[in-house]
DNA sequence: GTTCATTACGGATTCCGTAAGGATG
DNA sequence: CATCCTTACGGAATCCGTAATGAAC
């Protein structure tokens, strides 16, 4: 048994059973993956996956097992490669970040500029995805974290630590009929077509729960991944925009007029999720303490110790975080 | 890195950092492993041991987490032979059991006979040692389980299943004065010489706290690490012997007299320790089951998906154990 | 002087890429 | 016929054991 030989079938796992594919995304010859993955079948003594004819059609039963316990191993190589990298040089590496367009756009240039200050000689890698996208690469281990908003339940293995509440705002042009209201409220909102988010994305299934409270159906006529879509069709006049408050910015946006919307959605909680039994690099820990500084090292490493998830919650409960 | 590099470091570490030594436990030449350590060590840029001269002297901070997590890699590398071979042949295999001399000479042999009954392709390994020993042996899985009635609390990553409960008695020869009385008492005990068990073995710290209760301080003439040494010394009259009540046999030790003693010393109780994360093959499952019939696959699951010691309490709380 | 790790070197093995072969859809 | 996996083969790199070197206790 082969460290790359686990390499392999792990990536073939995660390339559709396709070997080219692999070999290309591996920068190396099919040929030689097909005869390392079928050297290690014949040290197991077992078949990783069934083919038919010479097309891998599924992976075998104990396959699954053993794929699944091959990314731990390499999930570990990568750990010791960290540590050592962290003992040698704890100002330089990478860092690997996975989020929504709303935690790029608004929440993380201020975070980035102070830790690039910081740490000039770390890269920083960003890949923008759908919540649950963004929760499997950090499931995977192919980033470091993943920072979001809905909640991300499925993944067993990950650990919320709860960053900021944040508000949503109604947004309408100036001269709306919405401004002059002394006390705005959901039934009010529903007059007018909404423009918001697409389900999954920024508290959305939040948003809605408010309205089905009410047994209000207001009329979606625009959803959109990020708020400057959102914004634009305001401006067109398409209807009115639901989006985080953090989203309105008053010198770009003044010809939005912002209305806050706290008592009728309530506040939603921007998370990081972290891989249990990863290593944690020093300025991995930074990073997360400039985006949230109540977020100490200690904290993080007793909630990542913790197995369940209620107990984290029990972890978070006497913490007040910051409201944006 | 390679995961003979890792499995070389892994047990140096083993071996008090002597290459030469650990090359000899690998059946290989020294060199290789010199070699390929500092071809790890190149790679990862950092020193795993710190040297004086030629001569490994410690553990680098680096090194220390770094072998720590070899250990785990090469654990799951095990992980993935054994669902190999349990894929391949569910009957043959090895299976690894630490435990001590209690268990082994009077617990395990009808076990072990049935087990062999079933399972005659399955190799057994059994090793003794003191409770410690065999504790480490788990947790660093070199056997599948440790089999001990003292607590090994200090191992975090073992999960303790309880097995059942057993009594101690007094062992005296005939005609000894205590017979006579009908009921005992700790007191009655503590005016003869003592004879039993080596601290820390066999629940010998249950009974020292039962006397330490009272305020007694028993004369404790000779300490055995078995029931054997201690009926031996019983015989040629040294003292009172106290044992656990599964060492004596009414045939065997009919020129001795058992006097129970649940009354004065409660009840111990013997436990099975998994290490958790570990794969387990399915004719462990079924030693086990022999072993101790209420611990049912889905039970063992279960306990080993707790993180908490006092949750895996929890689960075992409604569970009646046998009593030998 | 013994124990011990490192360096040097040669043989065997393993690895990996290119090219050809054969099956699937 | 295009895609895809397997087999075959040759060159390069790696691994491993023996022998020699030198430092530590």
């Amino acid at each position: 048994m082969k460290l790359q030989q686990l390499r392999y079938i792990w990536e073939i796992a995660q390339h559709e059973l396709n070997v080219s594919a692999t070999a290309d995304s591996l920068y190396t010859s099919q040929p030689g993956i097909s005869k390392q993955v079928r050297m290690l079948e014949a040290e197991l003594g077992v078949l990783i996956f069934a083919r038919n004819g010479k097309h891998l059609t599924e992976i075998t039963e104990a396959g699954k097992q053993i794929v699944a316990i091959a990314g731990e191993i390499l999930g570990k190589t990568q750990d010791i490669r960290n540590i050592a990298q962290d003992h040698k040089d704890n100002k330089a590496g990478t860092i690997a970040i996975a989020t929504t367009h709303t935690q790029a756009r608004y929440a993380l240039p201020s975070v980035v500029r102070e830790f690039m200050g910081h740490y000039p000689r770390v890269k920083l890698n960003l890949h923008q995805g759908t919540p649950t996208q963004i929760a499997e690469l950090a499931s995977h281990g192919l980033v470091d974290m993943a920072i979001a908003t809905e909640t991300v339940d499925h993944f067993e293995n990950l650990v919320l630590l709860p960053c900021y509440e944040w508000n949503r705002c109604i947004l309408v042009p100036k001269g709306h009929p919405l401004i002059e209201l002394a006390s705005i409220s959901l039934p009010d909102v529903a007059q007018y077509p909404i423009v918001t988010y697409v389900f999954g994305f920024t508290g959305r299934s939040q948003l809605d729960r408010a309205f089905e409270k009410l047994g209000i159906h207001p009329q979606v006529v625009l959803t959109a991944v990020d708020a400057d879509v959102i914004k634009t069709y305001v401006r067109l006049g398409l209807g009115v925009g639901i989006v985080a408050r953090m989203a309105y910015d008053p010198i770009v946006d003044d010809d939005l007029v912002p209305i806050d919307a706290e008592h009728l959605f309530g506040r939603s909680v921007t998370k990081i999720c972290l891989r249990r039994d990863m290593f944690i690099r020093s300025f991995i820990y930074d990073f997360i303490r400039i985006f949230a500084p109540h977020l100490t090292q200690d904290l993080i490493s007793q909630a990542l110790a913790l197995r369940e998830r209620h107990e984290v919650e029990e972890l978070f409960k006497p913490i007040t975080l910051p409201v944006r």
